[in-house]
DNA sequence: GCTCATACCGTGGTATTACCACTTTGACAA
DNA sequence: TTGTCAAAGTGGTAATACCACGGTATGAGC
């Protein structure tokens, strides 16, 4: 029998979904800690009753997500997750929309200010060791576009490492491709203006002291000074570029 | 000959990721716009010279990280991304480090802060509607840590769309999940406290009346205080709960 | 007795084949 | 002209076999 039958209306939905369920599952649960190993793909597929390819789906789906990693000749085993690689997907996704490079901003503003509040409570001795650190590699770089915009971002993300926030660095860490382009770009853009060298260094500079005297308020204001003049110096060059090109 | 062979060192990598880099490739490379069907994966594992299993499993791979979408009987299709669908993974991720379930308030509060400061700038009479019936919403459901989380999430949810900005509606719905859960633990914990309903109602009317002013300072004002009220409530509600098990 | 190399075993990696289930489409009949 | 159904195309699953890599245990050699 089983062959022509009229199929069982209370069954589950496909092999798949439901195996990616189950796995899932136990992993939301918190039955699998990162490190541990998972059955063997041949045992998943008789426990679950389904085929191995199946299984190979499943797991593979999870890898590509980064909840797992797949090891030839051991075993799959779940990882601590790094959300650094969910800025890969972020950009992968982003690649096809495009006006949202602009707009990235905004996430990083918000992310920024409620970070900084953070630090200035939570950031150790540590954290602004590293602060300095790279604040001193922003000053020594601050006619380069290229590295000067990476030194640029990793002092921001050292400003989001004080916070001490899984989450928001999390956040931080997903639109971190995004943001280092944005920088990037918004160094090549403003680089030739006058005064800019300041603006770049001593705001950086402020805002580390800031945090140091763990002063919150003073420090929101000065980073919201930080982005509204950096908004002001991109209008100003675009206004140039404007100029320069209706003149051409 | 190839069998004792030392190994042709200028060979590819495995299978199934030169498989996924060139999928990866044609998608990037704008070759395959959103709603492209792609070929069938009989037909890609002949021409890629694998076998139709290692073809599925990249695809599954890329349907779960929300590239392409799988139509049993049709073909795979490529997507226009929906963030919405990263909320998963973020839960997935973050439900193994355990303490994040308080640490995602913190990043709520970033994205609705700058989110309430761009509505108050760009919200349309659509969104100020929508956020009132939100609010009607909430004022019905307040008795309901259930509904009234919901409701509450909701409300919340209208303010970020009201921001129009994709990047933070992208963030947000990452972590909508755990926001979710969030709203309803702190909805039980403290729907026994007084004043509560007072506090759920009137705060949402003043934060909809500055949005519909366009008062952004006096809106973001209103949100931290509305957040930090939140906060004290958990924290009398946290004492009440010691008193009455150390009493047992 | 200790160390190193080798063989074995467990596990993922891939291929092959066959068949089922869903979706679409077009042909046929009313 | 329209509705129904059948066929073709495509994803979904299963079963099986074998290869490739990692780790461990076992043996030989020192």
């Amino acid at each position: 029998m089983g062959a022509g039958l009229t199929r069982e209306p209370a069954e589950e939905a496909t092999g798949y979904d439901q195996v990616f369920a189950f796995v899932r599952e136990q992993l939301l649960s918190g039955q699998m800690k990162a490190g541990d190993r998972l059955l063997p793909e041949r045992e998943l597929a008789t426990r679950l009753g389904v085929s191995r390819p199946v299984i190979r789906e499943v797991l593979r789906a999870l890898a590509a997500i980064g909840v797992i990693e797949i090891r030839h000749g051991y075993g799959s085993v779940v990882r601590r997750p790094d959300f650094a690689e969910l800025g890969d997907l972020f950009t992968m996704m982003l690649a096809q929309q495009g006006e949202v490079v602009e707009d990235v901003m905004e996430a990083r503003i918000a992310i920024e200010r409620q970070a900084i509040r953070l630090a200035c409570a939570r950031a150790t001795s540590t954290d602004l060791a590293a602060l300095g650190k790279a604040l001193r590699r922003v000053e020594e770089t601050v006619t380069d576009p290229q590295i000067g915009g990476d030194a640029d971002f990793a002092f921001h993300a050292a400003l989001i490492a004080a916070a001490h926030s899984p989450t928001l660095a999390s956040l931080h860490a997903a639109i971190a491709v995004l943001l280092k382009r944005s920088h990037l770009e918004r160094r090549e853009r403003i680089t030739s203006l006058d005064g800019i060298e300041t603006y770049l260094v001593e705001h950086h500079r402020e805002l580390l002291a800031a945090v140091a005297a763990r002063d919150a308020d003073s420090a929101d204001r000065l980073l919201m000074q930080h982005f509204a003049i950096g908004t002001e110096y991109q209008r100003r060059a675009a206004a140039e570029r404007d100029r320069s090109s209706s003149t051409s």
